[in-house]
DNA sequence: TTGTACGCGTTATCAA
DNA sequence: TTGATAACGCGTACAA
């Protein structure tokens, strides 16, 4: 490793000169400065971060907490963490959050991230006070399930958007829907079934326990449980289903087709989060837009406005949409 | 921040004993240990990972070197990755690779990073160099499209496998083949085309160059050259097409149900790296599986060797399978 | 404009 | 079994 010694010696000038040319100071000679870049190039010098965080306590790194790296909607939303992170030449470093090792966290991020960007997990108050204590700001995209005044979020307004798929569904026609949920309460799925509950019963319509479908948050369970129920009985009690997440919903349409059910003419299909393949699914899906990127940005920018001007962060809601497609229709009979 | 020093105040003891029980050296007599556990308990006390890497000289992160984090078929081989390093204890720290930004590499990575795993990138040989003077292992998976002596990798045999999807497609009876490849031509896709053409010659079938549709990486390019083709002439020179990555086959599939072409029916499709979605399509789409997962256990297996054992890497090369669904089928006429 | 010297929080060596 | 103390590489106050 090529140290800020050996450029000195090379250049012949002390430390500290080096220090300000690598920093850009505005104190060193034009002669002396270009003396210094030469001898860093030459010998391929480059700064080593850890040391300079330990001076600076800044380790100019990020933390990001996942629930699964192979979701493409969570990785939708670092892609536009990552983007705005670049911008602000800070790095991300990525965790998935395992609940049995939520105490590891704590030695995994310390002094070695300014900031930690969640994804909607409901972490423990012990966890979250350690990094307050200390300093390190968290901030979540994805309101969690368990509210703590220490972890600020920013997430599109769930209660507006189920209502607004609940009433598109009721004016088709659709007085029975039924939900598929995520199993893990402490889920941020959890967040939009409590919503549509609320949304379902602000539109005059009763949500019946039995069209409760739970399953865990991705493409195959969905598949499974979805399968299996319609096996169990084919009549179902609902002529159409929102489901929490996109993936889920796509399970949801491949299990209807695989056991001949016809979707939307016997189902009607909804999904949350507009994911990429939900406008290229037979049929395609209709679905709750979450601006993935934009969150990502605003995440960026309001974590490292604490870090760096000590704002106070506060909640925040993003616009949404609702994007309806050919898997809700009226429903037949 | 609470540091070593504050604990052995705490505690009683000297800042070398924090240190020794910290680490589970087995010199501190039991009593003691206990006390000084105490004292971490108490004031909440994690080691700073930027001052143990300095001393150290080990920084316990994996620099990842991503092409698109939206790309779910990358994510899966970083669903791997992760799950292994957790394993070793090691975190991950990702960027997106933009080449214009390359030279940023050496300062990002410099003094955080034990090693870095590549997605099949082309590295400029001066970037490769500096990070062999400095020892930091390099090591991919996918073979780069450029070859350079430090940089090893793990990869499928994508000659073979281009040999069984070409004779499956010719077993069929298809004799015109097209392809849609990446058109940047250091992306890994490349790897994939170069062979395709080979086991074309080598199943005594001519690749015709007008039978070549070069599109971005992803669906939506993928989409959008399918259709433009379409549109302007919708008779194809070929029965069957292989796309370089299964997202740009799913956009064919999009685009040809929406320009009224049926596939299988008027076109066979088939992808590559078998992405969930491939068994969710309609039709179901044949690709040739590449197994994520395990290459991604791997590759950290190896990096790690070569961290901590010094272990010389080779490249080296994983089974794959030919999965063959419903987008595949005989031609008509 | 440049150089000296200290401290950041660790680990590790060596004495006690 | 423990305690002093010297690095590790850097930024910066202060002196020159």
């Amino acid at each position: 490793m090529v140290t800020r010694d050996d450029v000195a010696r090379h250049a012949g000038v002390s430390v500290a000169v080096v220090s300000y040319v690598v920093n850009n100071k505005n104190n060193v000679k034009e002669e002396t400065r270009q003396k210094v870049l030469r001898a860093i190039e030459e010998l391929g010098y480059n700064p080593n971060m850890a040391a300079r965080s330990l001076k600076t306590r800044k380790t100019n790194q990020i933390g990001v907490l996942f629930n699964n790296l192979g979701n493409s909607f969570e990785t939708g939303i670092s892609l536009g963490l990552e983007q705005r992170a670049r911008q602000y030449d800070q790095s991300l470093i990525f965790q998935t959050y395992i609940r049995s090792e939520e105490h590891k966290l704590k030695s995994i991020f310390s002094g070695r991230t300014d900031g930690i960007i969640l994804m909607g997990q409901s972490l423990k108050p012990e966890t979250i006070e350690h990094f307050a204590k200390f300093g390190v700001p968290l901030y979540s995209v994805l309101k969690p399930v368990q509210d703590h005044a220490y972890v600020r979020s920013i997430d599109i307004d769930w209660y507006d958007a189920m209502l607004k798929l609940v009433e598109h569904l009721k004016s088709l026609g659709h007085h029975k829907i039924g939900f598929m949920a995520n199993a893990m309460h402490d889920h941020y799925h959890h967040v939009r079934f409590l919503h549509f509950r609320q949304a379902m019963e602000a539109s005059g319509l009763e949500f019946e326990e039995h069209s409760l479908l739970q399953a865990g948050g991705y493409l195959e369970s969905a598949y499974d449980r979805m399968s299996n129920r319609i096996k169990a009985n084919p009549k179902l009690p609902f002529t159409a289903i929102v489901c929490a997440g996109d993936l889920m919903a796509i399970g949801v349409l491949s299990a209807c087709k695989d056991c001949g059910l016809s979707v939307p003419g016997d189902l009607s299909v909804a999904g949350c989060e507009n994911i990429l393949m939900t406008s290229h699914t037979t049929p395609t899906l209709t679905t709750i837009h979450y601006p993935r990127k934009e969150i990502g940005y605003m995440a960026v920018d309001t974590i490292m406005g604490q870090i760096h001007n000590g704002d106070e962060p506060t909640d925040s809601t993003f616009g949404f949409e609702l994007m309806i497609r050919q898997s809700t229709v009226k429903p037949t009979g």
